[in-house]
DNA sequence: CCCGCTACTCCGTGATACTATGTACCGGTA
DNA sequence: TACCGGTACATAGTATCACGGAGTAGCGGG
């Protein structure tokens, strides 16, 4: 995708991730590789990771060490209570946003 | 709104005011004056001028100086073909991100 | 033995919004 | 006159966030 997408996922993604670990905790290799499948195939990987410290230091999220078979060991990620908080917050910002949105879109302004 | 909506503004707010633009052509100060009544009560002025300079920079728009009765002239920009062009490309855009975060809102993860 | 996949980390860059401040024009009011 | 508030635009500095690119490391297969 272009420069658009890029600036868009800004403040974005951060809630596509929780989003996604509100599912089911999860590893940084796993959520990219899931991004990816989503569609948001450019996606880069070190963009996932910094994201994950991110809110690790925001104190959203619970990390353990799990060993793999097939490499390095993966850092799970799970959501907390505060996590979930604010994820909740997050959709009412995305749905307040997309609100204001569909209305510029059928003209009503 | 907090810092979570300032995130989420960037890469949208271009989009915003392209499609407020799209109604009838508009100044910077009636921009953000409109912005604050669609609800986005704390987007700076400051921020508005720049992008104004930048999607002028961009050639997203046409200006023209228009003398106001209440104090100096205003820059009124008003959206050109490419601006059009662009603005259909933030929709498709827009579109697939709305898409996507629907999916995850609804479990589908 | 190297290649590719898994898995995580770090540094520098670019884009964007915010804060704060400044300039300037105008009308109303004390 | 002097000042204030609303109109209107501009800019310098800061913070945040995603990307590009490179590096480290473990593991299994050709």
């Amino acid at each position: 995708m272009g420069k658009q997408m890029t600036e868009m996922l800004k403040g974005t993604l951060e809630g596509i991730v929780l989003a996604i670990l509100s599912g089911r905790p999860a590893y940084g290799y796993e959520i990219t590789t899931r991004l990816r499948e989503m569609g948001f195939s450019d996606v880069a990987e070190g963009t996932v990771y910094a994201l994950l410290v991110r809110i690790e230091q925001k104190g959203l999220v619970g990390v353990e060490k799990h060993p793999s078979e097939k490499g390095p060991p993966r850092k799970v990620y799970s959501l907390n209570a505060q996590g979930r908080a604010d994820l909740e917050e997050f959709w009412r910002t995305w749905s307040f946003l997309t609100g204001r949105l569909e209305q510029l879109q059928q003209g009503g302004n």
